[in-house]
DNA sequence: AGTAGAACGGAATCTTTCGTTCCCGTATGC
DNA sequence: GCATACGGGAACGAAAGATTCCGTTCTACT
C-alpha cells in the first residue's frame, strides 16, 4: 500500500508528533511552527482539523489518557508499594503530559469526553496515592493535590535539548523523592547537576 | 509637599510597583495593562521610560539587587549554620524576583551594569552555599546550579491571589528543604495543601 | 490515455494585539 | 494671569498569527 492514501495517513501521525512536540515546548507556538516541524503545508493541518482550538483539545485529550495509562499499569504493580508509586511518578515525569494539559486548560472550552478523562485520572492519582500512604511508604501530609503541584513544578523545568531536560527533571524528581518517602533518607541523584554554561545561555536572547 | 511635583514622585513609585506587580504575574504583559494597574495613562509611563525595554531593564536590575541584599543579610547571619541557609532560601522565594529576572532574561539586551549585578548575586550565592555544605548541613551532591533550578521551580507555582501563592510556595520550599538537608528528615509543612477546589479552577478560566 | 477529485503547499487575507506617538486639557508655580 | 510641564487616552503603524483560497500534483478508475 503506497501512494496519496499511505502519505495522508503517515502525515495523521506526523502532524499529531509534530504538535505534540511543538506544543509542549511552547503552548503558544503559532499553527504554522506544527506545519513546518511537520514538514507539511498548512492546509494538511487544517484538512484534518478545523480549528487551532480542535487540535489542542485533540492533543489535550491524548494527554489525558496518557496520564491514565500510566497511572493504570502502576496501579497494576502489585510489588514493592513504593516502588509501584516510584515508577508512576517517573512515568507521570517521562510522559510530560503536564505541560500541554495544564498550560492548554483555560484556552478552551471543556469538552464532556474532556471532563470524563479528567476525573478518570485524578480517581486513579488519588487511588495510587492513598495506597502509598496506607502502605506506610509516603509521608502523610503530602495530599494528592500536592503530587498534582509537584508534578507541574517539574514540568516547568526547560533547559538544553529535549534529552537534557528529561535528565534534569529526573534529577529532581529523584530530589523531591526523597522527601517524599517514608523512612526519608538521602539517594543518588540522577544525571549531572546544570552546569554553570547551560544557565547563562539564557542571557543571550535566542533568535 | 503636594501639588504636581508630588503627584509625579508618587507616580514614580506607583508605575514601579504596578510594572513589578504586573510582569511578575505575567511577562509577556502589555504596557497598557501597567498603566490600568498603576492608575495613571500610558504617557506617564513613556515620559519616565524612553520603552518597554528600558522598563523591563530596570525592573531585572532592580530584581538582581533585591537578590543580592537578600542574599548578603543571610552571609552575615553567623549563627546556626543551617537557619542561615534556610533563611536565604526563603528570602529569595519571598522577593519572588526569579520569575522576572529569568524569564525577562532573553528578551532584551544585557546592560553593563546587570551584567556586574548578576556576577555579584551568583558569586554570594555560591559563597553561602559552599559554606552551608562546609558546614555539613547540606547535601554535597547539589551544586549552586541545583538550587537556581529549584528556585525556578517554585517561581512557576501560581495559584489564587498572591498571598495563597506565596503560602504554596513555601510549603513546596519546606519539602524541598526536607531533602537538602543533612541529616535527612520530615519537619511540619507550612500552610494548607491545596484544594480539589483550588486546581479546578484552571478549567474555567478566564475570559 | 484521460479525467474527476482528493491532498497539498503556501501566498493572500483578515483580525487582533501592542508598542509608540500625538494632541489636548489641566492646574501649578511663578 | 499665564506659560508650560504633566498626564490622559485616542490614533497609528507594525507584527503576528489564524484561516481561507487557489493553483498544482498525483491517484484511482474508467
Amino acid at each position: 500500500m503506497s501512494g496519496r492514501k499511505a502519505q495522508a495517513a503517515r502525515n495523521d501521525e506526523l502532524i499529531l508528533q509534530a504538535a505534540r512536540a511543538v506544543f509542549t515546548a511552547d503552548p503558544g507556538a503559532p499553527i504554522a511552527a506544527v506545519a513546518e516541524k511537520a514538514g507539511v503545508g498548512i492546509s494538511a493541518l487544517y484538512r484534518r482539523y478545523p480549528s487551532k482550538e480542535a487540535l489542542l483539545q485533540k492533543l489535550c485529550g491524548d494527554g489525558l489518557k496518557l496520564y491514565a495509562a500510566v497511572a493504570q499499569r502502576a496501579m497494576d504493580d502489585e510489588g514493592d508499594p513504593w516502588e509501584a508509586f516510584a515508577s508512576y511518578l517517573r512515568g507521570i515525569v517521562d510522559a510530560d503530559t503536564n505541560s500541554l494539559t495544564i498550560k492548554l486548560a483555560g484556552t478552551f472550552q471543556p469538552t464532556e469526553e474532556l471532563y470524563h478523562d479528567a476525573v478518570r485520572a485524578g480517581d486513579l492519582a488519588t487511588r495510587l496515592h492513598r495506597r502509598a500512604v496506607e502502605a506506610g511508604v509516603l509521608r502523610a501530609d503530602v495530599t494528592v493535590a500536592d503530587i498534582a503541584l509537584l508534578f507541574e513544578q517539574i514540568a516547568s523545568i526547560k533547559l538544553g535539548d529535549e534529552e537534557r531536560t528529561s535528565q534534569l527533571r529526573h534529577r529532581y524528581l529523584t530530589l523531591m523523592m526523597d522527601s517524599l518517602r517514608v523512612p526519608p533518607a538521602h539517594r543518588d541523584l540522577p544525571g549531572p547537576a546544570p552546569a554553570d554554561e547551560e544557565l547563562q545561555v539564557r542571557w543571550y536572547p535566542s533568535r
